[in-house]
DNA sequence: TGCGTTTCTCAGGAAAATCACAGGTTGCCG
DNA sequence: CGGCAACCTGTGATTTTCCTGAGAAACGCA
């Protein structure tokens, strides 16, 4: 198990029976992902829904703790948080960057963190979100990394496609039927779940648990704004592809059908 | 995580000989649930339910004894109160977490406490119904997440069809002979018990128990009322599937024999 | 700092769904 | 064939759910 832990993993994926894909390794093995946090409500938020990509999770408390497993566990991926008691980020990098040159990171920093000092490290290809994130966020980045530190094949892969509908990952272009719609960062995330789960009835409570802020206390009914909102942008005077399955949630699909 | 745990579920299904079709392990064996919930009457209630569904069932009062009987039955799935008199219901997640970090879990909260204490919990693909609930729906989310817990393979699992009569519980979409068919959330669940028990007669009494929310104390002739409202959508100027058996009650099977 | 953009709350109104009621229909039994 | 019980279904009141305009607050950027 621990020799034969691969270093790279590229950019395959399979469709499971969801519609939904995933990513995995070259040898067919789950990616695996390393969360470090201090706080224990963030780590278990992170480790299920990152389980639920059908991922194997890790988890470490600490600076000395995530070098430990890291070594051990020969993650494809980290999330660190800057702010570890034990230790600076920077300083824990350092060391995981011993353990495993290659291996990708994603900071997670107090929104009023020196943005500047995260923007240098992100340079190398590692990339960084704000707490309160929300899962989406996290989740995309994350795929995003581990795509790009396999080989680098399909850019194609940043691309979800439903029936005339495109929306690029990496680009954060959207398009409908070759006209380019512009989204705001919160329909952008709304439509990406949306579209990451075709012809899938999604709740309320599930589109607000995964697209907004873990720590967002507001009206459920955002969720039936945004949506109106993405409706006007999307289905403006098309056949509508977003609907709504009154009592149960919202769905996307293909126009056609 | 531990060696010894019989931890994935396989969507394997088999069709027993009344017609209905079971969600089993991968060796064959039935599907473990573990019921939490204090008042007696609801974990009767659900086991009773859950058990003719031919899962395998044990139901714990409290936190302390939840995650006791999960360290020893290690069900597939679980159903948990949020309202427990021992600990907190996160806290019950998180000790439940610690011994069956994959098990899915499905939430049971009153209805006024949705916003607040149900951030998040669906993130990791776990999901909740609000109390009073009714049987058919608990037993759906749950067949869906032990189905989405284990290997995910066929996608056909999330489909029932009984002659030219189709239901897809992920998409909440129904067609008959291609004509898409739109229900609301009653009808839904009605024709979804009807057809998870084709050619089988159901009581009025038994469709008012599983259908409707076990606190319901309306009129006994909504049954009829529903019935009347499904076969104008199913059986509209077609061979009619949906039959009455006088004094007996209702039954579904395909249009032909 | 100031201005445009984005996010979100609030609340009114529309639409849909649920259900009670009651009169009509059907099938069964003597 | 008559009568009764079981069942069917039209009507409309009530409740639930959803949609969306207006504006306040927060944010981002120059």
């Amino acid at each position: 198990m621990l020799s034969a832990a691969p270093t790279k993993v590229s950019a395959m994926t399979t469709t499971s029976p969801q519609g939904r894909t995933e990513l995995l390794r070259p040898d067919g093995s789950p990616v695996r992902v390393l969360v470090v946090d201090d706080e224990l409500s963030i780590t278990e938020l992170l480790s299920m829904a990152l389980r639920y990509e059908g991922w194997q999770i890790r988890s470490a408390g600490d600076g000395t703790g995530a070098v430990q497993t890291a070594r051990e566990f020969r993650p494809d991926a980290v999330v660190l948080d800057m702010m570890l008691p034990d230790m600076d980020g920077l300083t824990v990098l350092g060391r995981l960057r011993r353990e495993l040159p290659d291996v990708p990171v994603l900071f997670l920093t107090a929104k009023d963190a020196v943005e500047d000092r995260i923007a240098g490290l992100t340079a190398g290809g590692d990339d960084y979100v704000t707490k309160p994130f929300s899962l989406e966020e996290v989740v995309a980045r994350l795929r995003g990394l581990i795509r790009r530190s396999g080989a680098a094949d399909r850019r194609s892969e940043s691309v979800l496609v439903v029936g005339d509908l495109t929306l690029d990952e990496d680009s954060h272009e959207v398009s409908r039927g070759g006209d380019n719609i512009h989204l705001t960062a919160t329909e952008f995330e709304l439509l990406r779940f949306l579209m990451r789960n075709p012809r899938r009835v999604l709740s309320k409570a599930q589109i607000l648990d995964r697209v907004w802020s873990y720590d967002f206390g507001g009206q459920a009914n955002v969720v039936e704004l945004y949506i109106s909102y993405l409706r006007r942008k999307i289905d403006a005077g098309r056949e509508p592809m977003i609907h709504t399955r009154r009592g149960a949630g919202y769905l996307i699909k293909p126009a056609a059908s």
